[in-house]
DNA sequence: AAAAAAACTAAACGAACGTTTAGAAAAAAT
DNA sequence: ATTTTTTCTAAACGTTCGTTTAGTTTTTTT
């Protein structure tokens, strides 16, 4: 062992992502990446392998973060007045000023979809995928429903979501509250 | 007046516009348009200034080919069942192989959101403008409905629609069916 | 037939991209 | 104290980007 690494590889993380997320992947440039995490290219070759890694990385720790998130609305009983609550959570640090837009996941989602990088794929697949398990979860509170009812009302609530991250980046609170509150009428 | 061009402008727009919708802005290069469009770097220059004006024309021609499914849904006497038919329409195309997915102006929305040029801006908001003024005609086709519930259904079924189109891209046939369902049973 | 005007070809432009590398600085091991 | 190992700085790499330009070809006007 010789000389230590001047800089914590979690800490700049947190820091591509939080670029990465407000920019998107290609208009994220390593220039920019830099700057923003305070540490030189030669050190996040280094670390991370290159722009693509770094944003693998990137992922993986908004993915952390949000299982935060996750992990209470888990521990609610209310059913699918619970998936209510996480929608607005979801949104709600939006209204701050200066706050990142929309949902990392969703963003990449929208500008990768077709000739994406195969480990990126499996990330948001299973990121997807998990949050789908956990409106079965919550849907099948109410025992009245059959299993192709609650699949169905998953799905919904799925999209729904993708479509709440979407709308989160352009459109008002007003706008965006309306819309959780018509998604829930179904239910 | 001298030689004549040897292209026709709207038609290369047409598959400038195709080339736009299936990469994003930032993923065409002047490179590929120029194979796509069969002319010349020149040729764009000349016709439309740069990439941006190309850019800007091309939603312009999107426009103009949607504009025609969006007459026909006017016509209907049907209120909110012509709107969903209309969302029906719109992704009915996606099924067929090879097929661009979603919708040109929604992937637009999606990679600029913020920072974009002026006049894209401009386009884009006179595009769902348009499609919210149709949504709260066919909505208000129901006289019980008071003023305040019709914008907030139209609200609605405007970021639903915007859901659909992101969704477009990546669900399946099947689940894009049920979200409509769906989406629709609060009328 | 000559001149003028516009459209074309193809090469080049500077800038920015992601990535690599040579050498200096720092810390551990000998 | 010297050697070894790793981190860091900073410059350079080759490529591609959007854009421009010099020069040729084609058509119209004189």
């Amino acid at each position: 062992m010789a000389r230590k690494k001047a800089y914590n590889e979690d800490e700049v993380v947190e820091k591509a992502m939080r670029l990465f997320w407000r920019n998107g992947y290609q208009a994220t440039s390593m220039q920019m990446l830099e700057t923003a995490m305070g540490i030189n290219k030669f050190s996040i070759y280094s670390s991370f392998g290159n722009k693509n890694g770094l944003f693998l990385e990137s992922l993986k720790c908004y993915k952390k973060n949000v299982s935060k998130m996750l992990q209470a609305f888990d521990k609610g009983t209310n059913g699918v007045e619970d998936i209510k609550q996480f929608f607005y959570d979801s949104v709600s640090s939006n209204f701050n000023e200066g706050q990142i837009k929309g949902c990392f996941v969703t963003n990449t989602y929208n500008e990768f979809s077709e000739n994406q990088d195969e480990q990126i794929k499996e990330q948001m697949e299973n990121f997807m995928n998990d949050m789908k398990m956990l409106f079965i979860k919550k849907i099948k509170t109410d025992k009245t429903k059959d299993e192709s009812t609650v699949l169905k009302q998953a799905n919904y609530l799925l999209l729904a979501k993708h479509g709440l991250a979407a709308a989160a980046r352009v459109n008002s609170q007003k706008e965006i509250e309306d819309y959780i509150e018509m998604s829930f009428k179904n239910f």
